[in-house]
DNA sequence: ACATTAATTGTGT
DNA sequence: ACACAATTAATGT
């Protein structure tokens, strides 16, 4: 089961003998809506990889304020924990399972074997590594250029993506935390987005029109 | 089916 | 930002 799984999204990119050894050292599991996958301050001895669902990681200051960094989806796997993996530092993100997934966890002193052992998977941490350093500078340029509407707009187009499905069924509130601002103001802005046509709102949900 | 209550959403200041 | 009004969903009777 977690074979054919393996199979069906890595075989492109692991070679065989690889995946072989994923499915013997990787532990697999079910991850349900909401769940703590790893908060702050917390220590990994493993890497999860993702096998399908979301992870919204996200970012904590002093006062409790949360922000949303990105999310990981199938095929990632948290580049952030490699570095504070490997110097067993603590975690400086917190990683909530956005949806149902599927991951399999591999145990760190592994990583580093494959490292030199696997060119498939040096390149796939490399390319992992890029790919969230550009998030990251794009998760910069919203926060640090973008109105706050705009935020809003590219928040829940980007949650339309990563969902599959173009009602999102959340609230005002939810928003607001994930965006770091208050309920009125994503209300009004939803509203907004609204009159424009662009989404539809309902009750604990909203459709997206435009995206 | 109805009333009560809680949660979510809308609006004015 | 705050307060309050309006609307909707959830629950019990």
């Amino acid at each position: 089961m977690i074979q054919e799984k393996l199979k069906e999204y890595f075989s492109v990119v692991f070679e065989e003998d690889l995946i072989q050894e994923i499915i013997e050292v990787g532990t697999y599991k079910k991850v349900k809506e909401n769940e703590l996958l790893l908060d702050l301050g917390d220590k990994f001895d493993k890497i999860p990889l993702m096998l399908n669902g979301a992870i919204k990681i996200s970012r904590e200051d002093d006062n409790g304020d949360e922000i949303v960094l990105y999310f990981l989806e199938r095929g990632d796997t948290c580049t952030i924990t490699f570095g504070s993996g490997l110097t067993s530092s603590k975690s400086k993100v917190r990683g909530v399972a956005e949806k149902d997934s599927e991951v399999v966890f591999i145990p760190i002193h592994k990583l580093e074997e494959w490292l030199v052992k696997y060119k498939s998977w040096r390149n796939f941490v490399i390319d992992s590594y890029n790919i969230r350093l550009s998030e990251m500078l794009e998760a910069i340029d919203t926060l640090a250029f973008m109105k706050m509407d705009q935020r809003l707009y590219k928040y829940l187009t980007d949650k339309v993506k990563i969902m599959r499905d173009s009602t999102l069924n959340t609230t005002h509130q939810k928003i607001a935390q994930d965006l770091n601002t208050s309920r009125v103001v994503v209300s009004r802005l939803l509203k907004q987005l609204e009159n424009e046509g662009k989404i539809k709102l309902h009750r604990n949900k909203i459709e997206v029109l435009e995206f």
